[in-house]
DNA sequence: CCCGGCAGACTAACCAGTCGGTATGTGATC
DNA sequence: GATCACATACCGACTGGTTAGTCTGCCGGG
């Protein structure tokens, strides 16, 4: 078999994956040619076609790995043995820290989902909102043992932290005064403020 | 002189702005084609160059004009003769709703903002960064009277906040179950519940 | 000798911006 | 009040450049 790895150790799809995240994210994904893409990652078209179908699908490899890795993430903190406060308080914070960690990935998942075509768009759409339904479920446990405020919809709470979240990638920079850990305390502890009852 | 205002009664250079806006926040910047544009706007080529430098201004018109108006909104609130809390209540609730009311400018604003050259980049950063730290200087107002919690720094709450509105335009929809007054009363709420002592 | 794994030239489409042209209005001059 | 000069407001064909994706073919291992 020809070689799938040359100089580099690491195999061409995976070089490709890496090569398109950072470019995605630099630039824009309409602004990252497929060019580009190939010259990054030391190959040449013919390797990208033969890995991926088109352009989009390195887009959406990109976003799928993303929800499942914090997919996981998410389930392991909800479904841990601890009271619902810690539980939701650690998945919080958990969530802001992979985030910091791949801010190239959160900035191409944010900015650019709606390039997706409308079939793959509907595919993440729906990945996500099973994100969002177990962070609900966790909040809405909250509320009903009493411990969590039920002033706001635990819906709009959801998107009030995510919303944090997906701001990072705005502002967030590792040469800022906050650690990756700092920030999540901290917006973890502003969640959980606005949950007392 | 020639008519610069044709069967419709709205002047060309409105028209040519409100159809970039809802295309760009339909399909994106870079998916939008100035042929489509003009199309849109009942006009050709020749008139939105007449009137703009390149499709760049156009972009950049649509954030001048957004921060222009929360700036202005923003000022007044804070200036207002009430206490603290309440300042804040109404200037977070405000942002919230006027967000909602341009739902196609906001998305334009926080997808399309790092299209933009870095030199108008720059510009539109700087007047973003004096909304910020008038929304900052009411915080740090109420953390040194007293009112607010001083937990977490005031830099942060702001960013925590505006996450929360950048991301309206992701999942808010005018059929949903809440309006937008509803809306702007939750989100800040949350605000000022995660800022009590 | 066959097939996976690639190279790289090629194509068909698209697109921002340009440019020469037209039509209409305005102000000055006689 | 007729003519001329000039400006504003637009039209639409054209250009030069870019791009995603294709296709033919080479190369080396099993």
């Amino acid at each position: 078999m020809a070689k799938a790895t040359d100089g580099d150790g690491t195999p061409v799809p995976q070089r490709l994956l890496a090569a398109a995240t950072r470019l995605f994210a630099e630039r824009g994904y309409d602004r990252t040619s497929v060019q580009e893409i190939v010259e990054a990652a030391g190959v040449t078209k013919g390797a990208l076609y033969h890995y991926f179908g088109s352009k989009e699908d390195l887009l959406q490899e990109v976003y799928a790995r993303v929800l499942r890795l914090q997919q996981e993430r998410l389930d392991a903190f909800a479904d841990a043995e601890a009271p619902v406060e810690r539980r939701l308080r650690d998945a919080a914070a958990d969530v802001v820290v992979t985030t910091i960690e791949n801010l190239d990935d959160a900035s191409i998942f944010f900015r650019s989902m709606h390039h997706l075509s409308p079939e793959k768009n509907k595919q993440v759409r729906i990945e996500r909102r099973r994100y969002h339904e177990r962070f609900r479920a966790l909040i809405e446990e909250g509320q009903r043992a009493g411990v969590f405020s039920v002033a706001t919809p635990a819906d709009l709470v959801v998107d009030y932290h995510f919303g944090s979240v997906h701001h990072l990638s705005t502002w967030y920079s590792p040469d800022g005064p906050l650690s990756q850990q700092e920030v999540a305390d901290h917006l973890a502890d502003l969640l959980l403020r606005a949950l007392r009852p």
